[in-house]
DNA sequence: AGGTACCGTGGGAGCGCTCCCATCGGTGAT
DNA sequence: ATCACCGATGGGAGCGCTCCCACGGTACCT
């Protein structure tokens, strides 16, 4: 593939030197070439990039890091126990995000499993021993000393999911809001009335940003908000079950339930079909995340998409422009950015 | 760019020498201990180590490659055009065991995307500098160069399905020949003679074997093949439904349909029910894969599990085991390796 | 006793790169 | 014509580590 006519010097790779000695000019200058120095001048230029195309020249990772003490390198760590983050395809979406917007530059990624106390401990020594530029923070829990850990490193951090709403960390997140908001709109417009919510656990925000949505709503529409429509979920499928069996007992008239993620929605759809109510015609169902589930359920799940993809693309923008802004030292009160993309409802026959 | 010494004796990290001072030694002395040579005695051992502890020491990655002309890492390289590939759980759970293994030794993991021809340009020049110690391979199609690439640089590499019988990359593989097998005797068993398999790509080994383990089940079973019965699918859903089609046409006195993927059984019982027939009752529908899909599908699916995870842990030993093997060079004629590892079949109602 | 093996150890010599300072012409100002 | 100045350039000095050779010491041999 490459066309590393020169494996030079028995089998090993050409380095800077030998670009230098091939083009006719110092190491310094071939140095300032490869990192786009404006100091060259355009003759000079041009002889370098050609010897480094004859040579087939890759500069080597280990020696710039060394001695620009830095990594090209950031990390996405993997909260890994989360095996319902890990299974959707939120993570597969995110990576792909990531991987498409990393892939315009020359940083590498980094994964790291942070699930055991043993991962974690190793994680520390590694964000200590600076081995990365930033680090890229998905699906952390409300207590997670992690970002803590970052920022007193002052180790360029992003998170996907805000821990709150005054989150430190710079921050990429979806409308949960405004994702909700268009759900149970969807439901009053197709005149549900005694619409339900099945929340997310209460300790993610995003979950939290979902009820909210979720009551402004109906406020707007100027249905108050009854309390007994609300039930606490977790996003997994038993806690769904679970939710539905008390939601049809103290509110038996419910005629449409906006589930936080469509696993959650998949245990209400269970129940309801036991129960004997009919979905749509008795019951609409909307779920949350746009998954596989959605589609293949039966029937075809309305879910609310979230723009994972984007997500990942922009989590790496923003870690790219922190580790930027932090290299000019001192420069650290930058305000803090957060991102909020918008979501999409896709509607099914589920409602 | 923090310049050199810049945070140094403040605040920066302990080096080797600063070990060694510490602990009254020389500095080849901490390296040998840090590096586990048994060439060290005890009390020097127990010296340098308490001074390690003393002073945080965490060993310079970059330096250490740079010197040793290793990396410690190795990359996973995704072909991420295959969104299939990456939304099923596959790719996580494969993910979940290399991370496991991986988190018992100092290696880290690098992901690296193949999917655009840009990628696949910069992972060339990433396998042509050495930039990791081994590659891990999966979801690669028969035809792609990358493969014979890694051979001829002599970079260790395991696959995660090997692309024909006679695979010179050291491999790991789950048993599909036997996994299909246990599929079809499982309908067998279970009175069905007219059993179909939709197929998933011909080009896809793994799809070839379970077509093996098909036919060698029926005619263990004294019972012929019926090339009717057998239709070429391409692990998708609508490649599921078409050949569902063409089987209704050309064998409608079917009973059993085992298709080569979950995604691919969806699409078999979609039409299935639009020609109205029941599942079980008139056809038992048997999947591969033990995706969510088959959990959730109506009715739950019957299907092969593939231990992908114990997959993903297998293929870092047999890296690491390569890699290891390589060292001391010239030792190349060590038996190409190749695991198989069974699968399971999970009998929910669909059969 | 002298010789031969080791063993544990110290430390020089790089690995390939970035930084930075010194150098060298060329330029416009005086 | 002279001088201060500036952009372009060369190359020394590390970055922190591993490799390996050399060294003194001890144990064992003849």
């Amino acid at each position: 593939m490459a066309g590393h006519g020169a494996r030079g010097r028995s089998g090993g790779r050409p380095t800077l030197e030998e670009v230098a000695a091939r083009a006719g000019v110092g190491r310094g200058t071939v140095s300032r070439v490869i990192n786009g120095s404006p100091r060259v001048s355009d003759a000079t230029r041009a002889a370098v990039e050609a010897a480094v195309a004859e040579l087939g020249y890759v500069p080597n990772t280990a020696a710039r890091a060394l001695a620009a003490n830095r990594t090209d390198a950031i990390a996405l760590v993997v909260p890994e126990p989360e095996t319902r983050f890990f299974a959707e395809p939120y993570f597969s979406d995110m990576l792909k995000g990531v991987g498409a917007e990393l892939s315009e530059t020359e940083m590498q990624l980094l994964l790291i499993f942070a699930g055991s106390d043993r991962e974690r401990q190793r994680l520390a020594q590694y964000l200590a021993a600076h081995r990365v530029d930033g680090v890229l923070l998905v699906s952390v829990h409300a207590d997670d000393p992690l970002p803590d850990m970052l920022s007193q490193l002052e180790i360029p951090a992003v998170i996907s999911g805000p821990r709150s709403a005054g989150e430190t960390l710079t921050s990429v997140d979806s409308d949960n809001y405004g994702g909700a908001r268009s759900a149970v709109e969807h439901l009053l417009a197709r005149g549900r009335r005694r619409i339900a919510h099945i929340t997310g656990r209460m300790d993610v925000y995003g979950a939290r940003r979902r009820v909210d949505g979720y009551r402004d709503a109906l406020l707007d529409e100027g249905l108050g908000v009854d309390e007994l429509l609300i039930e606490q979920g977790d996003f997994t499928e038993e806690g769904g079950r679970r939710a539905m069996s008390r939601l049809l007992e103290h509110a038996p008239d419910v005629d449409a339930v906006f589930a936080a993620s469509d696993v959650t929605a998949a245990g209400a759809r269970q129940v309801l079909r036991e129960a004997g109510r009919r979905i749509p015609d008795d019951v609409a169902l909307v779920g949350y995340d746009d998954s596989a589930i959605a589609r293949h359920m039966d029937p075809p799940l309305t879910s609310v998409r979230q723009p994972i993809e984007e997500m990942g693309r922009a989590m790496i923008d923003l870690l790219l422009a922190d580790i930027a802004d932090r290299r000019p030292s001192a420069s650290r009160d930058l305000e803090r950015r957060h991102a909020v993309l918008p979501t999409e409802l896709v509607v099914r026959t589920s409602s």
